[in-house]
DNA sequence: GATGAATGAGTGTTCATTCAT
DNA sequence: CATGAATGAACACTCATTCAT
């Protein structure tokens, strides 16, 4: 009986991450009509030969690093989520969490809008990534059940309670949308006003 | 040699309307990036070398392109625009009216909805599309003075009042979102709770 | 009533000829892997773009390269072909018809032995090629009837009639094979010994 | 890390006879042009750079792989080879053995028709090949000598004497031919009528 | 004005081979 | 010995654009 002991050379995560920003980066600078493997590849520090260690494709690497920011936004606007507390808190918590997040990596959430808007969407199985925001449903769900919440479509609450941060926080869409403490609260203010009873 | 015999010249304008449909269908069909101008061409029953006789390059196609679906929008819009009427009214109108316009041009607005998320949304001067809408500002701007709408940003009360319609028209984003006169009315009245003081 | 004449710009029949040269020649020296497109282009001092305007496919322009040469060999073979003539001397001329156009190109035969022994001749309906040996398989057929030919499968008799042949036209297999007037005619009495009764 | 616990040492043997197989099968099924390094090694089930520890590169792979099936087949015909049987009856058994092993191993077979054909063949000593043939040439040099056989090229002879085999037991030249005693035996007797005096 | 032919530059992807482990 | 990671070079093919007609 022979015993092998290898550390094999692995896929280095630095690789990784350098083409997961990379990525995101070129994409959001020249499009990805523009962004081809071979820049891609360029901005990373790699071989574009590499790439294809990595990734099956062009297409998963971009629905990779799509799935992979989609997770990260769910689970920063889920931080600190507390059900006990009064829905609306819950909701108000969950609205700053997002509004921080797209604020702080806004090259992160540009990707998506841009992705998310071109027919690549199609291959992202919706499920994957609508299970995160499972747990504010719910909440909607409640205030709807105690009358506090207006009894309509879920995508309806979401399109006035989650959507327009998106608008205010996408450079493309909203250039001079002063980002201040009152101006955030301002915005909650209206987003709960739009769908409380 | 060949010899055409044609019993009418064929109008210019149909050619131009027909590339304008098969830009439209393309990109929202392929997307951006696998649109190439020859395919836009055979769509459109052209060569392409007939498009550079029309259009400088393939950016001017695509920027005139939207240019022109916005500007349809803008004024189907601000239609039965009636500025004597309530401010309730005339958002009311105007709501309804984009409403209308988008579920009536699916595709149109898909097209723009892709392009505005592109780089390529970098090269139109927003001025040209943003003058169309100043008729709703001077109202917004009334009711802010009439104590009527809450007194903060114009884009903040767009984020609001026109941007939820957007998503819940894109199927992209919403796609079982059900269509009827009593959603739509219940979706506006969301939109005021939002925006009224 | 309008009537357009116009000379259009034409697909030019001597890039055609010298994409087909070029195929062979590359085919034949470095074979078919090595055989890029990029290769053949160049050998044919086109750009490789080009070769897409006249096919397909790299796998077309193969194809259409065989074919091609299979048809002329069919014609060549079938040079002088009189039906009224003794079994023998119609079989006598094909034959030598064959050999001369073997030999007259033998790096057009050499290319569709390479073709012929790779998966590409499963892309070929072999049917196209086949039709043009009907007349010689009509005079097999006369001859077995008359009970001068022995009466086995077509497949066989040819083995011995005509594959023969292309073994010593082929310098690859037979490098040392003189070709002189003795050599050929002794070898058309064995092929003829072999099928004869 | 990876911890390996193994029995027993695996045999190299297996797994260049692996590496012999999934040559000769990828190269029939998909052909030179497409078999890659990377796609025979995954067939025969090992990494890339371990056919680089057997073989000195691609090239050195397929030559090796061509030797060795020759070396067999040529062990294969003159099995029962018996210097003193009479001319007609050494050629016989040759002639079935050598069908025999080539309708047994067809892939093989296939492998070395392709691999005759094409550049590669360049590569090949001949005189490595032909030295197994020696006995046979001895057979024909002592039938022309008791003039049983026709005194021509030894080149000429083998045409009509063994390429007809190679052509009926090729699936890709003749898909049709029924392979059965009485046909064998057919083909065999029109060969010896072409050879013999 | 309108076209199909033509192309250099670029596309996504795979190649044979090397190398650290 | 055996491996998966890594890559520059090459692959087949398409691109936006130009041009002679």
């Amino acid at each position: 009986m022979i015993i092998y002991i290898r550390t094999m050379r692995t896929k280095d995560e630095f690789k990784q991450e350098a083409l997961f920003k990379a990525t995101v980066k070129l994409v959001n600078e020249i499009g990805f009509v523009s962004s081809s493997v071979a820049k891609i590849a360029k901005e990373a520090g790699i071989s574009p030969a590499t790439i294809y260690i990595y990734y099956k494709n062009k297409e998963d690497l971009l629905v990779c690093t799509y799935v992979n920011i989609k997770r990260n936004l769910s689970k920063a606007m889920l931080e600190n989520f507390h059900s006990s507390l009064p829905i609306r808190d819950i909701l108000r918590n969950a609205w700053f969490n997002m509004f921080r997040h797209i604020t702080k990596y806004p090259d992160y959430f540009q990707f998506t809008e841009q992705f998310a808007n071109s027919p690549y969407s199609a291959l992202v199985n919706s499920l994957d990534v609508d299970k995160y925001f499972e747990p504010i449903i719910n909440v909607l769900q409640r205030g709807i059940e105690q009358k506090i919440i207006k009894p309509v479509d879920f995508d309806i609450l979401f399109a006035f309670a989650f959507y327009p941060i998106i608008t205010l926080a996408n450079p493309r869409l909203c250039d001079n949308f002063e980002v201040n403490e009152k101006n955030i609260e301002t915005a909650f203010t209206m987003a709960w006003d739009a769908i409380k009873l």
